[in-house]
DNA sequence: ACAAAAGTGTTCGAGATACACCCATGC
DNA sequence: GCATGGGTGTATCTCGAACACTTTTGT
């Protein structure tokens, strides 16, 4: 991986990747950004992105960036906006292709960017709450990522890839609240996500808690497979 | 505007646009091709599509391009996905954002590409049902801004952009037909229309017809703006 | 026994679907 | 008068929304 500003120099038009990770934990929302070792925006708070090169394909450049710059590895990305204002680089035209994805936070908390680059100092799972201003035009970035999966989740039940594989029917609402922004009836939410027929009800039930326990469920992909299916058919 | 030949051989990277507009005309939805005057593809029917420049956005340069190759001024597109596989440009890398528009066939059917470049000998709309092979991997861009729009339409009353300014219902539900490639019921296709409140009666019907003529309606762009906002924000 | 969250049903209104006949007009 | 498309209403179903109390468990 070239630094950038090797390249900045000679470049006429350059595309790059901008990664827009969730997580869910502990009841929140949280986005995967780096701090910056390098100029320009060197200390601040962005996107994990860079440079596509030459010989991969937009989807591979994605997985790549990512894992080098978190260490997160194989997470499949969505694309979802190409930012292509002139200046919004300020060393040249840079135009970034927005990735994003949903993913399980347990057991991926283990965050350190490939000692192949210095161009990232850390990564940090940072709740919504407190993101800070961001590099670049990367809070719109940001923005237009999380409008879309607020959008996806009210007509496709996708929020299970945030939550472990076995999990409670409250914190799958939980989820769906801090998502949309809203309380939601715990009775309608729960006819609505047994109606879906993608839960599969497990035999076993939340341990340690100083209280009633709640049954656990896991998320049925074969089932979610043909529902899927169904949805993108149009007309019944 | 310079020819793509004399910039491949040096670039890096360079991105272009590639536009797919679909128009509406005797019962047959359309979409824009243009028949390319250079190599690669020479020959062939393409997409509008050109190279971005330095200096201008990427909104700005599909409608910049667009003009160029086909005649076609002020037309505001949406972009709905960037291709960037390493080998869908024989000549070298070229990664294309792709943009979509639906508009109004009538009055709209002088196109010729302006007289600055010789890339397009010419443009026509072309009846989806006669869609040849088309050049690069245009066949692939088409069908997911196909895609789109079906699936668009289905939740927001978007096909008004493609019908001429007065029209009448019957027209309105065969559009839908097309796009939507399915019989639809008349009653329930004009009550959930009128239902919208997006449509305004006018005094006037249909002239020239061998039977009897319909009333024609009109789009009220205000009412859409209206439904169409709270459709944007979520929960009720 | 008390605190905390789990779990459970019914009613209502809106919108989607299915379905068939008479009407107006031009020829 | 006939062919062609214009125009209309009702019954049923599904889905989302509103709404409150009992049960289980750990302390």
């Amino acid at each position: 991986m070239k630094a950038l500003e090797t390249i900045l120099p000679k470049f006429d038009s350059v595309f790059s990747i901008d990664c827009v990770i969730f997580g869910f934990d502990e009841g929140e929302l949280k986005v995967l950004l780096i701090e910056r070792n390098v100029e320009p925006f060197k200390d601040w708070w962005a996107l994990p992105g860079y440079l596509v090169e030459q010989e991969e394909s937009l989807d591979n450049a994605a997985e790549r960036i990512l894992y080098e710059l978190t260490g997160l590895k194989g997470i499949y990305m969505d694309q979802f906006y190409t930012f292509g204002d002139v200046n919004r680089h300020p060393q040249g035209r840079v135009i970034t292709v927005g990735y994003y994805a949903m993913i399980r936070l347990s057991g991926n908390k283990d965050l350190k960017p490939a000692p192949i680059t210095n161009y990232a100092r850390r990564a940090v799972w940072t709740p919504l709450a407190d993101l800070p201003k961001l590099a670049f035009d990367h809070d719109k970035i940001f923005k237009r990522a999380f409008d879309k999966i607020r959008n996806k989740i009210s007509y496709q039940p996708i929020a299970f890839e945030l939550l472990p594989e076995k999990f409670t029917l409250t914190q799958l609402q939980h989820l769906y609240e801090v998502i949309l922004n809203k309380k939601l009836d715990k009775r309608n939410f729960r006819k609505k996500m047994l109606n879906y027929d993608i839960l599969k009800e497990l035999d076993e039930k939340q341990k340690g808690v100083s209280y009633r326990a709640a049954k656990l469920y896991k998320f049925d992909k074969r089932k979610y497979a043909r529902l899927f299916q169904k949805e993108l058919s149009f007309g019944k």
